[in-house]
DNA sequence: TATTGTTATACTCTATAACTATA
DNA sequence: TATAGTTATAGAGTATAACAATA
């Protein structure tokens, strides 16, 4: 295989991901649900509740900021926070029903938007798709680009 | 095909893009590179040099907000800003060597991340990879999701 | 003392409204 | 008048520094 033709599929891979990840964004923008709030929902939809320090490392995201974007989403009433009885400097964080019914929301408008493109492949094109993202689905669990360990739970 | 299935192979689509799409950003992070800005430097190296209006219209944000990322952007040395002499209440946005170095720098980390993993790959995974990039491409010359014409020029 | 979270403050990116300059 | 852009101002999301409460 041509180091050239590695380095350009590698490219199609990437652009991609781009420009369709942007679509995406748009799906998210439309529910008025802003990339750092729709992360929260995806991170507390897979990891259950979670304490305000456990989400900011989840996100990446220093302390103060998720302090207060946990205090605007449940201004919004898409979360819930109460003191941990266990050690009562934590802050425990939930979905409320809202936050859930909004991420599963998005959840169905990007599967619907992936699907109809699906639905009118051919088999062999089917068994392609398969194998392929079985290839990519590797690229999202390495170590992140900076050696941290950004959360993969966008569910 | 079953609907469950198809509804399965879409969600592995939308979430590999989601997860792909953050390890992208944080190279764009890392190399100090904004989302917003990194968008305009693509906008600029597909378009060539744009009026401030039609970068707004490519990214899809207001004029006012255009204006003070370019002007930022020019403070940074990533572009240049200059009157338009046929119409001019327009003004002209162009890429630096700066700028384009700088995007250039981004391209290449990304591919020569994904490009990491497809080394390995067997000649069988690389016709699906194809394959499969071949159908997934269209997912994104399709319409927007809000119906606008967001830029698919992320090069 | 160390850990968990908050408050205070500032920077970036976004928006709307009001304004200037040019067509 | 209409269009291109800017300035003024405000909100969301990020950061650092300083503080409070609990372990």
């Amino acid at each position: 295989m041509g180091a050239n033709k590695i380095g350009r599929q590698a490219e199609r891979v990437y652009l991609f991901v781009q420009h369709f990840g942007r679509r995406l964004r748009e799906i998210d923008a439309d529910l008025n649900l802003s990339p750092a709030r729709f992360s929260v929902l995806s991170a507390l939809a897979f990891h259950g509740r979670a304490k305000v320090g456990e989400l900011a490392r989840f996100e990446r995201v220093r302390l103060p900021s998720m302090t207060r974007l946990v205090r605007d989403m449940e201004t919004a009433g898409l979360v819930t926070r109460r003191r941990d009885r266990g050690d009562r400097r934590g802050v425990i964080v939930s979905l409320t029903p809202r936050g859930l019914a909004l991420l599963k929301s998005a959840r169905q408008r990007k599967i619907a938007l992936v699907r109809k493109h699906l639905v009118r492949k051919s088999a062999s094109r089917w068994r392609a798709l398969d194998a392929a993202l079985e290839s990519l689905e590797h690229l999202t669990r390495g170590e992140s680009a900076a050696g941290k360990e950004k959360a993969k739970h966008e569910h």
